[in-house]
DNA sequence: TTGACGCATCAACTTTTGTTGTTGTATTAT
DNA sequence: ATAATACAACAACAAAAGTTGATGCGTCAA
């Protein structure tokens, strides 16, 4: 069997999908200098606050952030296991080093 | 500057959505086994053949993927390099070590 | 307790993705 | 030449994702 991470392939599509918008991105760029509540995001993207709130909610459904409510506030923060995760998702990509031999329909 | 991959965000965000579709995460596991044609899939998966054609595209066009037309055949490979480079982008996710002090808009 | 704030959520809408069946173009076989 | 194969690309449609503005709810301050 090739290597393969424990999860399921709707999780890690859905883990992936996150990841696949610029807004998204630029938001755990932020999150990397630390937890930063939703009005320190949308000072910084200059965007709707529902709009903030909405991929704010992809990433946690993911499980790449997480949301830790303060009184008036949420602050989120990058959830570092969820990335290790993704790496070994990551790593499970490449190649078999010992590569089958070619199989062949074609002739 | 935080860590960041000469990648631009674009790129990456591209890169990301090629990978969240559980279809094409399928043709990427089996693509470890080595090159494979469109018949070959087309096989194992029992679809239609334009909608892997789609979706080979969308790997193809973020970079994972390589195609290799012999004849009447096109073989379709991993690209490792893409792969490597894709886990310096997801490396780079990780959060500084040295959190910045946290920048309030908060009281 | 009234009012302002921070945030989630909803509804209506636009845009982007994905599917299916069809058509077109090489390429090989007859 | 003709026919069959392997594939890409298109058109028409369906489904999913993203945007925007409005509304609601909890929390804090006056």
């Amino acid at each position: 069997m090739t290597t393969n991470t424990g999860k399921s392939l709707p999780t890690v599509a859905r883990i992936f999908h996150a990841l696949s918008e610029e807004t998204r991105l630029q938001i755990l760029e932020h999150l990397k200098e630390g937890e930063q509540c939703v009005c320190d995001l949308t000072g910084v993207f200059k965007t709707g606050q529902s709009r903030l709130s909405f991929h704010l909610r992809v990433l946690k459904e993911a499980g790449l952030i997480l949301a830790r409510p303060e009184g008036r506030w949420v602050y989120y923060s990058l959830n570092a296991d969820a990335v290790e995760e993704l790496q070994e998702v990551v790593n499970s990509l490449k190649a078999s080093s010992y590569r089958a031999a070619k199989r062949g329909c074609c002739p």
